[in-house]
DNA sequence: CTTGCTCCTGACGCGGCGGGAGGTCCGTAC
DNA sequence: GTACGGACCTCCCGCCGCGTCAGGAGCAAG
């Protein structure tokens, strides 16, 4: 009764396990005294200091930092707190960019999925691809950009101009294979409702445009494939394009 | 020139180390085939492999998941982001609440640096004990409500209120040690200060003062050596206090 | 043939324990 | 006296995604 206390009573007092606490003797951070045969004894003051360490783990604090931080008898709280801070925040930031994208692609596939038009395996990790290239090709601010305009469009919007596309494509194709000149209004009405189609999420952004044909250009494959087209295909759509859009002056 | 790769050139066009492309293949996720000497040879199939790994990984995805998905040659992709998500949520949405707790317990450390009274070390270990009482004690909606009341009011009143509550504990407990009585309007006075500060923070919500009320009594330790008070005298000063409220009326 | 780069396998380390093996100690009941 | 159940002890492996040696072999150029 000398308030000496098993460690299977101080680990269901305290509600963590008794492998817990012989984790944190192992890191030098709780020095129990012991029974002749090995037992382990906790005193007051091991309880208090058990409450200290588990006080700083629910704040994230890593047990070594721990172990310093109660082992200087004058450590700095406000230097601490502060630390972690910085810590905890930079990884809730990463993890909650992480999820942001998660969630926009979770839309996408929900859409697909309700058209009726479910992404199969293997355009689903094309589009994961174009996904990083884009990152890379990107701004922060540009993809801040490009998210606002997005959410500013509608989903509704989205879906119909994410129909639109192959459609499109399709059309531009057959003017392609039937050699219909580049000046020709047929052709033209084609790639200026494209460059609309771009310009809507662009947000008429001259650097973004710019960047997503960078995109386009130095990692056409992936882009391509998203679409479901062959990247030499893809390809030869661009060069029309663009001949359409010289001709225009 | 048939388009192998040995380790190291696959390595920096990747973008990633040898030893990762170790660690893929020890987990069963990439199997190259090998020169006579036994040096890995990757092919276009093997780089494409790779490229969906990263891809995968950039989600959060853990490995084995990933070998399972690659492995399964017709995993629903919208399932596998469903379930990213919700993992990836849950935890962001604890970071965020850690991130918050930290801002919190830094502001109020930096307030007391600038007063000059900056919190010293076993005050602050008493003062998260007391933190992980009071959120025990507290349903996350109230915690909620206080952390909002406590916007509202502003950082200039926090401080001022913080500054008052010694000064206040302190007068207490002078009419308390001259045995002033209950009844007494000098008593009264400031125990009517005290329940208005209480009320300043709690709103007037009777949920929340009760759960203040059982966080003081059941663990009533914590929050009186956060205070700078022995338990002892602080619960002392509460049953005084009670008395002058009861004679209140 | 040597030099210097790349490649190989094997193993430990991190962080905070979980969980199990195999043995010891303790209190109670027979 | 002893048998039994429960709590305790000390190793030690596993997780996750690699980083980082260590010690040795292959390979192209001078």
């Amino acid at each position: 009764m000398d308030s000496l206390l098993t460690i299977g009573q101080l680990a269901s007092r305290a509600g963590l396990t008794v492998r817990a606490l012989h984790h944190y003797e192992d890191l030098g951070l709780l020095a129990p005294s012991r029974t002749e045969a090995g037992h382990r004894r906790y005193g007051p003051c091991e309880v208090e200091r058990v409450q200290q360490i588990r006080s700083l783990q629910s704040l994230g604090v890593p047990l070594r930092e721990i172990r310093a931080a109660l082992d200087a008898p004058n450590f700095d709280p406000a230097a601490l707190v502060a630390r972690q801070r910085e810590a905890v925040e930079a990884e809730a930031a990463r993890l909650g960019d992480l999820a942001g994208r998660l969630r926009t692609l979770h839309a996408y596939l929900q859409r697909r999925a309700e058209a009726g038009t479910p992404v199969p395996p293997d355009a689903f990790l094309q589009t994961l691809h174009a996904m990083q290239d884009i990152e890379r090709h990107y701004t922060p601010e540009q993809l801040d950009q490009l998210k606002a305009r997005a959410d500013e469009l509608g989903e509704d919007t989205i879906r119909a101009v994410e129909a639109e596309w192959p459609q499109l494509f399709e059309k531009v194709g057959r003017e392609m294979d039937a050699g219909t000149d580049p000046t020709d209004p047929r052709a033209r009405t084609l790639i200026d409702r494209w460059d609309e189609l771009v310009a809507m999420f662009t947000n008429h952004d001259p650097g973004i445009t710019q960047a997503l044909g960078t995109v386009w250009r130095e990692s056409g494959g992936s882009a391509s494939r998203m679409a479901g087209l062959d990247p030499d295909r893809m390809r030869d759509l661009f060069a029309y394009a663009q001949r359409v859009r010289d001709a225009r002056e």
